[in-house]
RNA sequence: GCGCCCGUAGCUCAGCCGGAUAGAGCAUCAGCCUUCUAAGCUGAGGGUCGGAGGUUCGAGUCCUCCCGGGCGCGCCA
């Protein structure tokens, strides 16, 4: 249950029955009207501006409306107390007995505490990493990998219907320069020497064992033909491979997606030239001059051509972007939007995509073409990454992609682990730089947020053995938990706890609705902190420690607590694809 | 030149579709281990929320302009 949505259906009660006795006016818009969790614990537990949303529509002072609400409400069950502060907020505190049919609840609910069928099997399609396969991912790629991963998984708790989609960029001219360099491998393989990788062309290791099985294949037939010939066997080998290293490094960082959909497929069923008609049918393509671009040197070989455009501006773009190049290929928009139409044609009417900071420009012409192809009913949601700094120790790691010396994906996930990976990219907004230190972030500290996340888990579990150990005679299974006197929980630094945990099913569905899994990290933080602190309220006072040797009572309530707050951690670990940990011991 | 993103404490960043006295971590300083793991916790100092207008009962949040930084702007993807 999420709790302030069911306060603000009691405050909506309590509004309809003033309208109903005379005190408010008919047909009040009470959509603005808000439960939140006040800024100020001070102001009690939940606030609620309704009364200053309705007084002007009321034509009465807010705090004068704030007074008729209130007086209402006191005669709620589980309100303790209720005040009118400020403007005209409401403030409600709830009784105790409130929080612990709280902690039952998670107690009982376990792993779905929170979960509500917010998508009602609603299909969303998420496209996430997307690289080129011209090599291995590197730890950019791995920050919007982990971040379309982790709000698929988050989407799919909350009842949507997500398909995972990978677009495979198979068709443009750097898998050509793919083809190139693999073939300067095979050539290599053959027993040629071949020097220093030109310019232009991928040096990496990566490619020599594609040039060896194309030689262990094929012997010498592609050496001495002209390239027109070898390309298309060579490019097709390389790109199998490359996506297998891909499939391989996703896999290594716990990732599967449901499709892989080739741009070069695409191509060749004349999928573009559909999309393409599509448009031209609905009057949105015309021939015309584009501009050159203002504001750098215009590019050498500039001349206006006239050339197929999208009138990408009726939509909101600010200019009509091309179809196809020079030659009469196709740009690589013609061809994702092919992708697009793709995906409503197969149901999907909300799609999001995952983009790196590069490709920010690229956003309103997408927007524009999902608008256009679906007649407005499909929505797109572009969320892009920006760059992730990688530190070791405080010092910036050396890459350079043109000297084929950058760390991948891979070796990050196996010098740190795929979990510790997986949380510490979502340690920021996705439009925000982040800094990932290698050493940092498998440090055993408080500094490193993985850790300290796991490491309450991992205490909450130590308890319960001790507890176990020591005081035997107490249930410790969830269902007796769930029936412990839980009036025994009654300081606020307890209470606290539960109060906080009791804002996972907000935290749950805001995050899902704002297409921002990071928030889920920043709660898990916070709830983390929260344990911390009441265990060492424990230490500095013994009879805050969860174990009392005296008394099984207090003991069972405490040990429900933890265990309560160790389920929404696990919960929401769960949801980034990490194993909670019992102990911390290695 | 135009578009998008960003600008919040010394540093790195949160701030929940506008809500009350703007928060956390790091760093600095001062404290807490005969303990359920101190792998942790408590406290203190530190802010014209880049600037100026505007909308609103109310603006870090929305609008306009300006300043500063990043990304992008046909034949790369």
């Amino acid at each position: 249950m999420n709790l302030f949505t069911a306060l603000r259906d009691l405050v909506l009660k309590e509004v309809a029955a003033l309208v109903e006795a005379g005190e408010l006016p008919q047909n009040l818009d009470t959509s603005a009207i808000a439960v939140e969790p006040p800024r100020e614990a001070g102001h009690g537990d939940v606030a609620t501006n309704a009364a200053m949303v309705l007084a002007k529509p009321a034509k009465r002072p807010p705090r004068e409306i704030a007074q008729l609400i209130a007086e209402r409400l006191k005669h709620a069950p589980d309100i303790e107390a209720v005040e009118v502060a400020g403007a005209g907020f409401i403030n409600l505190r709830l009784a105790p007995s409130f929080w612990h049919a709280r902690l039952r609840e998670i107690l009982r609910e376990g792993a779905d505490y929170g979960v509500v069928n917010l998508g009602k099997g609603a299909p969303v399609n998420v496209e996430y990493v997307s690289a080129n396969p011209t090599g291995p991912l590197h730890v950019g790629h791995g920050r919007g990998t982990v971040f379309g991963d982790v709000l698929a998984n988050l989407l799919q708790r909350l009842g949507y219907k997500v398909t995972r989609e990978y677009y495979i960029n198979d068709a443009g001219a750097q898998v050509d320069v793919l083809a190139r360099s693999a073939h300067l491998r095979y050539r290599e393989a053959l027993g040629e020497v071949i020097g220093d990788i030109p310019e232009g062309l991928y040096p990496g290791d990566y490619l020599k064992p594609v040039g060896a099985a194309l030689a262990a294949r094929d012997g010498a037939k592609w050496r001495d033909v002209s390239e027109a010939d070898w390309l298309p066997v060579v490019r097709g080998a390389a790109i199998d491979a490359m996506l297998r290293l891909i499939k391989d490094d996703l896999a290594a960082l716990g990732v599967r997606h449901e499709v892989f959909t080739s741009e070069r497929k695409l191509v060749e069923d004349g999928k573009v030239e559909a999309a393409f008609r599509q448009l031209e049918a609905d009057g949105l393509i015309y021939t015309g001059v584009l501009e050159p671009p203002k504001g750098k040197p215009a590019p050498d070989d500039w001349e206006p051509r006239p050339q197929s455009l999208f009138r990408a501006t009726k939509f909101g773009d600010d200019v009509d972007r091309p179809l196809k190049k020079s030659d009469g290929s196709w740009t690589y928009f013609a061809t994702d939007i092919a992708y697009h139409r793709d995906k409503i044609a197969r149901g999907f009417n909300d799609l999001i995509d995952v983009w790196g900071a590069d490709h920010g420009g690229y956003i309103k012409r997408m927007q524009a073409a999902v608008n256009a192809l679906s007649g407005g009913a499909a929505k797109l949601d572009v969320k892009v990454c920006q760059l992730v700094k990688l530190l070791d120790n405080g010092e910036p790691v050396k890459m350079s992609k043109r000297s084929g010396q950058f760390v991948t994906l891979r070796d990050v996930v196996e010098r740190v682990g795929k979990d510790v990976v997986r949380f510490i990219l979502l340690t920021r907004r996705n439009d925000a730089p982040l800094d990932f230190d290698l050493a940092k972030v498998t440090e055993q500290s408080k500094d490193n947020p993985i850790f300290y996340v796991q490491y309450a888990h991992a205490r909450i579990h130590s308890v319960l053995r001790r507890v176990a150990e020591e005081m035997p005679e107490i249930a410790r299974d969830v269902g007796s938990l769930e029936a412990a006197a839980f009036d025994a929980l009654s300081d606020e630094a307890e209470l606290g706890l539960i109060k906080l945990a009791a804002t996972w099913p907000r935290v749950l569905e805001q995050a899902a609705l704002a297409h921002e899994p990071h928030r889920l990290a920043f709660f898990l933080n916070d709830l983390a902190a929260a344990f911390h602190r009441l265990w060492n309220k424990g230490n500095d006072d013994p009879r805050f420690r969860f174990m009392i040797l005296s008394d099984s009572r207090t003991t069972q309530a405490r040990l429900g607590l933890i265990v309560g707050v160790g389920l929404v951690i696990a919960a929401g670990l769960t949801i980034f694809g990490i194993e909670p940990v019992e102990e911390m011991r290695a």
